[in-house]
DNA sequence: CGAGGGTTTGAAGTGCATCAAATAGTGTGG
DNA sequence: CCACACTATTTGATGCACTTCAAACCCTCG
């Protein structure tokens, strides 16, 4: 789990992974733990070294909308550099975590100075929007079993031929927010893909002959091909 | 409508708009011409110097996802260099239009060499993924009418406070699917705002006495403050 | 004037949300 | 190691929102 590693920082200079280097402040945080509120002035981004970070936004009338859930490897609340260093949602540790802190003022300079980083990272955001397009497109086209379908395939591994377990990475309560639905839709959901695909279902694991159940049933109603790895969350 | 005057293009070299000038080719369209298909070898972008084009993808059993639909002033297309030149959605004029296309080849190449211009880009991309935040919050938490709200206020000049017209640039049935919903459920909809907030329609123009009656109605259920005036569509 | 597309209206069905309550699962202190 | 407390998950009942299918209406344009 190293910056150098990290596809989004690829290019970087020497100089600007030792300035983070200089700069970083690792903490660990349990659950429940807010790291920053939407609309808050951003004086860092983040990185993930372990658990899961829940990004999202809030109405006045308290509804909910999940922006995106990440693991280890993402960073996040880089995008505020383009928002008047404001942060674009708010932030909570959602499974315990390991998140180092960078300052915001290092990544700037970085992409003012080094083009190879800047085009780098552009590629990147080109991938969160297509990221982002898809998740649209499943809300308008596919049905309840189906995203929990999609879900589930982008979880796995998608070269896989024979038979494959899946295990939720967190509550289903969150994956249900993540998906855009309630719980309780979320659990009639979850049987009815079982009943249609005979998936098999022990609490959070998740077992089955072979991925083309899934497939068969989720991606008739997307306009992607299978398999679609690079449709995996990215900040 | 100058490529100069564009806000993604500001800080282009002089060489970049001379080059774009040169290999530029101007055609005029009539409603229903597709443009590029999804997944199309991509050598051009494309600019709207006037009407309108539907950008969007469908699935193999015929459902169709609108990405957004763009006006005078936007470009399109653009995105293919960071997705191996291919187009990441199908262009279709569903308005008559005059459309600019330009090498794909050039806006490459400023990329990597003029940095102010790719810093400038990548704020551009920044606002576009807050516009499609957005878009996917408001299919979470909006309802039907509200989302219609939502979407005159954005036609609207925000800054108006006295009586307000708006004129629906396209098809009802075309703003329909732009915010996800079918035709009829788009009728009934529009009718129920304007029972609730006070508007007056006929045909495709709507009127009211101050944007207030919408903002109350829709922007409750929005994490962000009105005006919203930087949310309106950008390519 | 007539054809055709856009728009509205009606009737019926489906999917998801909501409210309520039961059940399963997990971590804690004794 | 057990019982309790608390949370996560499931299940049931009901309602609302949106879709679907069908048909009427309207408007524009040749």
């Amino acid at each position: 789990m190293n910056l150098k590693n990290l596809s989004i920082f690829a290019n970087g200079s020497d100089r600007f992974f030792e300035t983070l280097d200089k700069e970083s402040q690792t903490s660990k945080h349990s659950k429940g733990k807010m790291l920053f509120l939407h609309e808050d002035d951003a004086q860092s981004f983040f990185l993930i070294k372990s658990g899961w970070v829940k990004l999202f936004r809030e109405t006045l009338d308290g509804s909910q909308s999940v922006v995106d859930i990440l693991s280890a490897g993402h960073i996040f609340g880089e995008t505020a550099i383009f928002e008047n260093d404001r942060y674009p949602y708010s932030a909570e540790v959602v499974e315990p975590a390991e998140i180092v802190s960078f300052p915001l003022s290092a990544l700037k300079g970085e992409i003012r100075e080094n083009n190879d980083f800047a085009f780098n990272m552009m590629s990147a955001m080109a991938r969160y929007r297509r990221h982002q397009d898809r998740e649209l497109e499943h809300r308008t086209i596919q049905n309840a079993p189906q995203r929990i379908g999609c879900f589930l395939l982008r979880l796995a591994d998608q070269e896989q031929t024979g038979p494959v377990t899946i295990h939720l990475p967190y509550d289903k309560t969150l994956v249900a927010s993540r998906l855009g639905m309630q719980p309780e839709t979320f659990s009639r959901a979850l049987s009815k893909l079982k009943a249609q695909t005979g998936i098999k279902i022990k609490g959070a694991t998740i077992e089955m002959d072979s991925l083309n159940q899934l497939v068969e049933y989720s991606c008739a109603a997307c306009s992607s091909e299978f398999p679609c790895k690079d449709l995996k969350a990215q900040a």
